[in-house]
DNA sequence: TATTTATTTGTAACCGATATCAGACAAATG
DNA sequence: CATTTGTCTGATATCGGTTACAAATAAATA
């Protein structure tokens, strides 16, 4: 059933490191020995022993995803979600197997990272989001793992020394705001969720900021409206910030969902979308085809950010340009859908 | 940086098997001798290797979960993203690491299970939902390696002989139903996803149609309605089945993602909920809370059924009861919102 | 043809753990 | 005190690969 490396050596009359080099195509291998022992491996569908390559060579054939929970899911919006199921795509086209963990899980001693590192079953991490200890970041460095950062560059890392993708959540804000104006609306609100401190949602913010002041509109911080993150935040808005919305003819939603919650909420209200209020969101997530009126967003590149980081992490692993960082802002894009249209453009 | 047994072994003077008895922990050595160890263990941070570990015998501290994707999400609903979740974190308790993957994934050649097999990276499989191929699951049987199927009984697998967990659907339909029929509905209706192929579903169905009988309503397979399966639901329902939905006064739908689009819908086409019609999902996802109204619906009991599957998988990896099959089919609960509320009863 | 050089293959040590078996030592028995 | 029994520990082979080094073979040169 198991097919070892010494099973093919002995079936051919080789050796055993001759087939190991076979298999690995080392070039100190004369080519016909090579194609004998590739075709029978393949016949008998040989694969290596994940534990005795990692303990020999140095490869587990594991990659670590590290993501956060936030409220019950999988990331801070569906969109994680996805880029999570991207990840692992990819990497399961080099054959490399995800290892998915959460970063900071309270109590447990050591950390999972910890644990990871010195167990040995990895070869790199991707670290989605920076919900993971500073202490943690050190041990991954110290042991000189490879590791990518994905969505939100860490606070306390030192931003020269590590190989990060993100979307340009700056531009994405500033895509958003910019497209509102175009449209016509002159006061025009941002709706973020509470946790300020992120720096996705400072950059879109700031974003909103450049692109009024672009635009000769007068910036406000009372403008900025941090609200629930969830569904929910609809009645919620109504009730601490009714006054505000009624004067606003455009809102900036950091987040899909946030949206999706105000929308539902909207029409009982009395407001149509998008005649008296144009509004737009953040990240793209499938829903936004589904509500009415469909919903403008940002469009972050999942697939990009998910193929850069894997491929990155992929020639670390490999030993190939360990020395120069890669760190690359990928833009993110609008997308028009009706919550924002201009029914003015519409009667034509 | 790494230690090793024999570092430990070199420290105290005694051999690496002594170590290796004292961590874990052994009946075949002198209690002091296994404090000391366990002591310098400790205070050193050691860690297995884990491919040495799993190439002499023991565990490879590996469980894979086997999901499917469905529309770009983790599994058919978002119930299933909580589940994964449950999962993991229930594995983590037991120091066992995740390693995931999809079950179909066409043209990779050998299928990522087999190859997971051959490589023995894993100690056991959770199977979530059933879109893997017979032949892996033959691959498992074949290769001895415990797995528990959750969520959905394989079709094509006899089920005399697997473990398996998952909520009763049959018992969810039928509470779902009596419960619009105890809050007075005459004429119910039950929307679910297109795929009724799906056990699943059939079984939800079957409940609502024992429950129509119980309480002598009749059951008509024209008030079975096949819908697309997203938010977008609303709108299809609406032109395709508009005369069936003004006649009906209540409506069961089998995902609550279907009763979140027809919700968005209804109120625009002058359909009062729960007045003129009641209508009950099923999962239980965090939106329920956040729609107005609020929407009952069926919880599925996933921490229970997370918990049951890794301890089950836990105990057939330590080779316990091996023998006997484990088969739990846990019963889901009514979770009453507003959206099926008697509005006679809210006047009291 | 004899000798040097380049290719290709085999031998053996090693990675970090486990387990069998034999030996050391102490306690129990005659 | 000699012998048997029971506890505990160490030496060693092993798991399935990789790799440095030595050996064998083939090709190139004198």
């Amino acid at each position: 059933m198991k097919v070892t490396i010494k099973d093919i050596a002995a079936q051919l009359d080789v050796s055993a490191s001759t087939v190991s080099r076979a298999l690995n195509d080392s070039p100190l291998i004369k080519k016909e020995t090579r194609d004998k022992i590739q075709e029978l491996a393949k016949e008998l569908k040989f694969q290596f022993n994940a534990g005795a390559r990692s303990l020999s060579g140095r490869k587990t054939g594991n990659i670590a995803i590290v993501y956060e929970i936030h409220q019950g899911q999988l990331g801070p919006s569906l969109y994680i979600n996805q880029l999570f199921i991207e990840l692992r795509h990819v990497l399961e086209k080099s054959d490399l197997d995800a290892i998915v963990l959460e970063g900071y899980s309270p109590g447990s001693e050591p950390s999972n990272i910890d644990r990871l590192l010195r167990q040995q079953k990895v070869d790199g991490f991707i670290i989605v989001h920076d919900h993971i200890t500073v202490k943690d970041y050190e041990s991954i460095k110290e042991a000189d793992i490879p590791f990518v950062q994905l969505q939100l560059l860490p606070r306390y890392v030192e931003r020269e020394k590590i190989d990060y993708f993100f979307s340009d959540n700056t531009k994405g804000g500033r895509i958003a705001t910019e497209h509102l104006i175009e449209m016509g609306c002159k006061n025009i609100l941002t709706v973020l969720p509470p946790e300020v401190d992120y720096e996705e949602y400072s950059n879109r913010t700031l974003g909103y900021k450049q692109a009024l002041e672009a635009h000769g509109l007068k910036f406000k911080s009372t403008n900025i409206v941090p609200a629930n993150f969830s569904f929910s935040v609809g009645n919620e808005l109504f009730n601490d910030h009714e006054e505000l919305i009624r004067r606003a003819d455009g809102i900036f939603f950091q987040t899909d969902i946030q949206a999706f919650g105000f929308l539902t909420i909207a029409k009982e209200r009395g407001i149509r979308i998008p005649e008296d209020l144009k509004i737009i969101g953040f990240d793209d997530s499938p829903l936004c085809e589904a509500v009415t009126p469909n919903l403008s967003t940002i469009h972050q590149p999942k697939m990009k950010l998910a193929e850069l980081a894997c491929n990155r992490i992929i020639s670390l692993i490999n030993g190939k340009d360990g020395s120069e960082l890669v760190q690359e802002i990928v833009p993110p894009s609008l997308i028009v859908r009706g919550s924002s249209e201009n029914p003015d453009i519409l009667r034509d």
